[in-house]
DNA sequence: GTGAACACGTGAAAC
DNA sequence: TGTTTCACGTGTTCA
């Protein structure tokens, strides 16, 4: 019966659980046994319950290496992590979880931020070519950003604001850079309706390019 | 002997393996020995052996649901994980490792980006309390930072632009946000000696605190 | 036929 | 007390 031949394996396993090499699970056997493979072959295993045995024992040791492995990962998963209560396998995998998704949400949350980060914008083009370019704020309805970007000039920004005071809007934020003669804006506009960013786009094109004099400054 | 014991109760234990309750277990044993607790009592286990058949049922079933819980955990990590090729477990926490390690790294940078963000700043602080404040970029060698908060009024900007002008300093970065009458800016501020931060300051802090007057804008 | 990976049941320890 | 968690050795399957 299958199930006895198990049984002896086992017990014999189990008597010789501590040894912890061939030669000591060898050492186990009757000295009958051994004295009968003795001549052909000094150490290597001959029967096949010695053969069994190895194998059991070869099997169970890579086990262990595995469990090992995987365990010590769970203890740098432990150490990695923070706010960690309980230190059991499944609490600290349900909170590397929890951890991998929040941060992840944290980073999609920061890419996008610094994605629409307006100085970011402003770095992204130092060429030398006219630009003007209005669109809606996705995040604040109301708001229109103004881009642009053209020669630098005495009284651009007076143009700028002259224009915008034309159409009655607001600026509620700006970014102004100026590089090698080149000036490059980004301005957050509010009050604009819904035909006034036409009518800005065109006042603002006109101020860019309007040629440079003294003006009156009043702010 | 224990051992012989135990082997008893595995092989019971094997042969009732696939039933699912208390019922089915008692109905392996002999009919002998249900009569003799027939009577007192009909459904609860009385030997020893099933009371022992009985644990050991209950703490494999805890045991397999634990293991589910974890392998369940295993595979919300499978499925979070980006870039999984070998689904083992050992690869699964070893990749594990290395992406929470990586979102970390990633988050860091991301956090200290928009902490040295501008736009940040100027959104930071609504208040009314006057500030100034002067530091060196980490960033840029040889590039000041100056944050200042006032009241705004007429020719505030050309008050300070006169300042930088008095030290030789050119600004190559500016963020203006003005809300409510209060006027927030920063400035990136180049070409600043190393005694030229303190006078820089110091000429900020008067032209903030100039009373308006009309003036000559020359940019 | 090896090695790797997994699920399983069990003894032991923690609480 | 019983419940929970772990390590272990084993049988099995897959490449």
């Amino acid at each position: 019966m299958a199930f006895i031949r198990q049984l002896v394996q086992g017990m014999q396993h189990v008597r010789n659980y501590y040894n912890s090499d061939a030669q000591m699970i060898r050492g186990g056997f009757h000295q009958t046994f051994i004295s009968r493979t003795y001549k052909t072959s000094f150490l290597k295993p001959r029967s096949k319950v010695e053969i069994k045995l190895l194998a059991a024992k070869k099997h169970s040791e890579a086990e262990k290496r595995r469990r090992m492995r995987i365990n010590g990962q769970y203890e740098t998963l432990r150490n990695i992590l923070p706010n960690i209560i309980k230190k059991d396998k499944a609490s600290v995998l349900a909170e590397t979880i929890k951890q991998v998704k929040e941060l992840k949400k944290k980073v999609s949350k920061l890419e996008q931020d610094s994605s629409s980060n307006p100085s970011k914008d402003v770095v992204k083009f130092p060429n030398g070519t006219d630009k003007l370019n209005l669109e809606r704020c996705n995040n604040d309805e109301g708001i229109v950003k103004a881009t642009l970007s053209c020669e630098d000039r005495l009284g651009l920004m007076s143009s700028i604001s002259g224009a915008l005071e034309q159409v009655k809007a607001k600026v509620v934020k700006a970014e102004i850079v100026s590089v090698g003669g080149r000036a490059r804006s980004v301005l957050w506009v509010q009050g604009l309706g819904n035909d006034g960013t036409g009518t800005l786009k065109s006042k603002l094109r006109v101020a860019m390019q309007k040629p440079p004099k003294m003006q009156r400054f009043t702010q």
